[in-house]
DNA sequence: GGCGACCGTGAAAGCGGTTTCACGGGTGAC
DNA sequence: GTCACCCGTGAAACCGCTTTCACGGTCGCC
């Protein structure tokens, strides 16, 4: 009845419906030509052995896998889940599945990792903030079908790039100064990101073109990384800058940051202002709610999907997306005692 | 230079280094036993033809994929996401990769779901806790090595049965019913998960011990789910219980109840207590911080990826382990008003 | 010096599918 | 009645790697 320990290949399915391989073969993909009652009985057959096509020697003879790539710098970070779930769900309604990979612990692995991974998949999205652009231009040529997040290439780095699908950091990090600048703060402290981050570099160019409109403004700027950890540790920084407000790199870093500031007595926004970057699922619910840039990640991950899937069909995929993020304005961030 | 278009094979290194592709096979899986100069000179042909071996084609012929796979409910949820970053990191540290499904949308293809996935991966984890306990235990018998999250085997499965990680929802939502009660709550609502959830089934469990012990209070049960929708939708209900406390199924559960009694104007918790369930990462700095059970969801991956890597190997895996949620009492719950 | 054991290596047979190509039989046209 | 064509089918090559098995050569031992 139920198949023995050793699985069932094509080659029994055939025997048992008195046909060749090929016919299976062409039966169970929708390439037969052949009379109908043939057909049913190579399905029945199937059926009685419950046969089921090995996707491994498939993909093997196919040369595709129906599986994609995905490498993330920290699986643990709220936004790369969204993303993550966007990109899973809808590439699940194509038959597609995603292997993941963290490259978290080893940045400077990250090609090797990608490389290897890809070989393993149809194509990959890439999210590789930290990467050097040569790196990245290098991978780019070798990897694709590739998409990126959060990362471009260079201008006229030819047709044959990558779709990019970014978020428009510098824009949405010069609102939120804006917005701190109009309630009232005029010393602000930025919590940065990881040393050499792009998505970093984006948010320190909008304080540049923020900083340059309102001289008045001082902006000091304290290292940290990108997980509430890092933002926890910098809060004795940040208290001794004298900023009457602090944007900090992400809703992560903002969290810990928050939650360090609150060891030294500091209380938000009473104290001391802070936002975050991305609305996290949760940043609308914290305590003080996080005023913040909200990021649709979910939405760059189905967006990836279809630029991947159209990719992969040799279809010309649709245009980059410079994602604008929305201002959140919550609890978090109030105007400075006078 | 660089390799053409067409991937670099085995075949091609073996030419290069003029022996033969078992040779080369064998120098690459250090099983080579023959003079070192050979074996100089095919890994240098390998580093010049930037040789790697296919994946799909070792795969096939060794007959394991060093991937594993990963079923969840919903990936949107933080506390898998947790599990799977646990699990996800410490895999790949043995070189093994996570490939993901989400049977979100669709649980009576769960089974067919997991079948397919696990036929590309040599091992999988499951986390099913709406099937059925019938298809549950067909797959368990079909998909090994198998590991369960959260879902045990009826008693005498046999010595095969998979290893299986649980949390102990039923004593961890009695002792959050025992601090309510201690509290001086007399009148709980339950904001349950999913019909037919097996997770679920423990905490009513549980909450019927405790019932049993304390004839003095009466607990509404409110339907709901697993997402913080559901139990914004909840809200009225749990309003018009007029229930002083409510034990939400999960965090996410509580959120979304939270906000919900919000815009009834409720505050909680001085109108109305609310507990959750899980302690995601944000709990704590929730407004108010959740009072909940804590579960530390990355240790549950990272043991399963222990469970597992020992089945894959052929060794027995640990025992099962029921994990023991810890009381984090925080400000979303407190005493009634009088 | 001859025989057996041993060792490094390659040819070839898988792994489980897909696909090309050729073959044989049936049909239609002249 | 013959010839050409078409169509359904199977044999075999192939995807790229691993591994068994056999072969030829060395070495050791009596």
């Amino acid at each position: 009845m139920a198949a023995g320990r050793e699985s069932v290949t094509i080659a029994d399915v055939a025997r048992r419906a008195g046909v060749s391989p090929a016919t299976v073969s062409r039966i169970m993909n929708g390439r037969f030509a052949g009379e109908d009652v043939v057909a049913e009985r190579v399905r029945a057959a199937a059926d009685e052995l419950s046969y089921a096509p090995s996707p491994l020697a498939r993909s093997l003879a196919l040369g595709r896998t129906h599986a994609i790539a995905f490498v993330v710098p920290d699986l643990a970070n709220p936004a790369f889940q969204s993303v993550l779930a966007g990109l899973s769900k809808t590439a699940a309604r194509d038959g597609y599945r995603v292997l993941i990979a963290d490259s978290g612990e080893s940045p400077s692995e990250e090609p090797l990792l990608a490389t290897e991974i890809r070989r393993r998949t149809d194509a990959i999205v890439l999210c590789a903030p930290r990467m050097p652009e040569d790196e990245l231009a290098a991978l780019v040529e070798r990897l694709q079908p590739l998409v990126l997040i959060n990362r471009g290439l260079p201008e006229g780095s030819g047709p044959s790039g990558a779709p990019s699908l970014r978020i428009d950091y510098r824009t949405g990090i010069r609102a939120l100064a804006e917005h701190l600048h109009e309630l009232g703060h005029r010393h602000l402290a930025y919590v940065h990101g990881p040393e050499r981050s792009a998505s970093n570099a984006h948010r320190e160019r909008g304080l540049d073109e923020f900083a340059r409109d309102h001289p008045d403004v001082r902006i000091d700027r304290i290292p940290a990384g990108a997980a509430s950890d890092d933002g926890r540790a910098a809060a004795p920084r940040v208290r001794e800058s004298g900023a009457t407000a602090a944007l900090a790199f992400n809703d992560l870093v903002a969290i810990g940051l928050i939650g360090g500031l609150r060891e030294f007595g500091l209380r938000v926004p009473d104290d001391i202002s802070v936002t975050g970057f991305d609305d996290i699922p949760l940043a609308q619910y914290l305590d003080p709610a996080l005023t913040t840039a909200s990021v649709p990640h979910a939405d760059l991950g189905v967006v990836a999907w279809s630029r991947m899937h159209a990719l992969i069909r040799g279809e010309t995929p649709g245009e980059d997306v410079l994602f604008q993020p929305r201002l959140e304005l919550r609890a978090s961030a109030a105007a400075p005692r006078t």
